[in-house]
DNA sequence: GCGTGACGTCGAAGCGCTTCGACGGGGGAA
DNA sequence: TTCCCCCGTCGAAGCGCTTCGACGTCACGC
């Protein structure tokens, strides 16, 4: 193994200046810095990652939790976390990979032994367990959705009301007047998980505030579930035009069990869902949405805790605001 | 920070002592022992990543090097990764999350730096740019999926060319005569993947063998794709009665497209899928399949390259037997 | 009774890097 | 011309841990 002693030989310098032509800390000449450039690049000189972190109490690795529990799309997780990957890339930082299961002491070992500079949590409940532990972490951390409490953290989501309230807004824009929600499985709605509730706030208020008639359902990501929703909801709401899908799994079966049923997407019922583009735009009819923005969640999390990292303060909360695209899914109510 | 120096005082013996307490590299009697660790228990003493690695030339950390090209299913490299995750830990490893991305360059980097001990590659091409870099490096590895010189290297996965067959001799024995086999998209077998390439020469193998009449469709996963294959595949194939699927993507919208061209499944048309049973367990249809044993194959990996880190000699080669699993999508073929 | 191990523990020497204080030399200000 | 300061570099002191050799003690065999 060739180490900075080596390169420091090699082209004349003492240790520290190696260091510093690499660091960046101190002044290095011009000549100086190219006599070491090219050493490195002869001897192939590569720091070592631990003495590194053992020297400078910095490991440029971050942490990723993973959620791992039913209701989740995994291709959003996957998606976000590729791109916290890449982001921290850019920023000189590997990211290392937990997972949900390990639980508040996996969170704490790789703090405490110094593994990871920062962490990055995904899947935050209303009252997650896990925050008195992170606040109480000598190290930085972001989480990927909106406790109820979230003093003295850093938190990052979609405005997930907001997104709620925008598919309402365009329904009501497009005549409709009776429209539903179909969201996550009931047990994410158990769990508290925030932002499923923060859609339905939002569109329920959305509703309300421009008089229609809503009603929220939540649907399993099971076989037939999408179909027995889509009954429920015509035999309980006739007139109901404007459907609002909050649920990656069902989306496809949902549409094809409406079209089933009799109903013309968009023709008879108009559809808004709030998932990733890709989805969207794959389906069969490509259906109005409104973007979960998973990359950029990913990529914006990553450059909230590089500067905090940096020792600059950040504001605790960030909601990206939705955006929605139309699509194939969504008409003017029939003039019937 | 609370280091071992610390907690050797705090338990009247000397740092070393405590090390060896720790590791058990050495004999350490009853009552020494018991003193360190609640010394370490009342201090809340974690020993420090950095330190550790510099000193033992052990990060205790795998690289994972994940896919992210089109045509791969998400879900199963995620499953995959969670996989590897829980079973490194186990071994009191952590793990690197890498993307393809990164390259060999990715690769060179953390292995050089001793950011990690041991690499896990996934998605290995034919003749995969990286072997020669693996074989170079220091530390061992595994690669998921046997590219067509494995010399030197280690190499797990599905035995792909079985699976083709035993979906084959299902088949067979149900009595079916003309097969058909709905492959990967075509990039797929241009950009060389084995084992997309092993199943149609084992399927075309069996198909042979019992003197059944056959042929390979690649598909893809675009929304309309499915339906063109399975009209294009009646044409050319009216007496078609057994289809063997390799797409995950597809798999649901081609059982549609069959049923809607006014096939029953399994009445007139059997199907055999390899994929997750997870996914062959969701669809309306139940499908027969044989498993694509990602979980397994994570933490056959990482038990691999434990064994390697251990100094333990490993095959080079590991093949996981098929295992196919009878759903509602086969049966006899007609009498008619 | 003495040599011989094995056991249990200690001390010290690194592991490879960063960083702090120091220092020589050259340029600008007075 | 002198003084001062800043630029560029060096040397040394760690960072917190592991590991090697050494050493005292005890039990055992002869």
């Amino acid at each position: 193994m060739v180490k900075i002693t080596d390169v420091a030989r090699h082209a004349g310098v003492s240790p520290s200046t190696v260091s510093y032509a690499l660091s960046g800390k101190r002044p290095i000449s011009q000549m100086t810095r190219q006599r070491i450039e090219s050493s490195i690049r002869e001897l192939g000189y590569r720091p070592h990652a631990g003495a590194r972190a053992l020297a400078s109490s910095r490991s440029n690795v971050l942490a990723l939790v993973v959620p791992l529990r039913a209701g989740i799309h995994v291709p959003v997780v996957m998606q976000f976390a590729v791109s916290v990957v890449t982001t921290a890339r850019g920023h000189d930082h590997d990211v290392l990979l937990l997972t949900q299961e390990e639980g508040e002491e996996g969170l704490r070992r790789v703090a405490d032994t110094a593994l990871v500079d920062a962490l990055i949590v995904m899947d935050v409940q209303l009252r997650d367990p896990r925050l008195p532990l992170l606040r109480s972490l000598d190290r930085p951390s972001v989480m990927i959705g909106f406790p109820q409490e979230p003093d003295g953290l850093t938190c990052i989501d979609l405005d997930f009301r907001a997104a709620g309230e925008l598919c309402v807004e365009r329904l009501a824009r497009l005549g409709h007047q009776v429209v539903a929600l179909v969201g996550s499985p009931p047990e994410v709605y158990v769990r508290e998980t925030a932002f499923a509730q923060r859609v339905v706030q939002g569109f329920t208020a959305s509703a309300d505030r421009n008089g229609m008639s809503s009603c929220v359902r939540p649907c399993e990501a099971a076989p037939g579930a999408a179909r027995r929703v889509a009954e429920r909801l015509l035999s309980e709401q006739p007139a109901l035009t404007g459907v609002v899908v909050h649920n990656e799994a069902v989306l496809e079966p949902l549409i094809e069990a409406f079209e089933q049923l009799g109903l013309r997407v968009p023709g008879d019922l108009s559809i808004i869902a709030i998932c990733p583009d890709e989805l969207a735009e794959s389906l069969r009819v490509p259906v109005t949405s409104v973007a979960l923005p998973s990359a950029e969640l990913g990529a914006r999390a990553v450059e909230l805790l590089t500067k905090k990292l940096d020792g600059a303060a950040v504001s605790e909360a960030t909601l990206l605001p939705p955006r929605l695209t139309d699509r194939a899914s969504t008409a003017p109510r029939n003039a019937s």
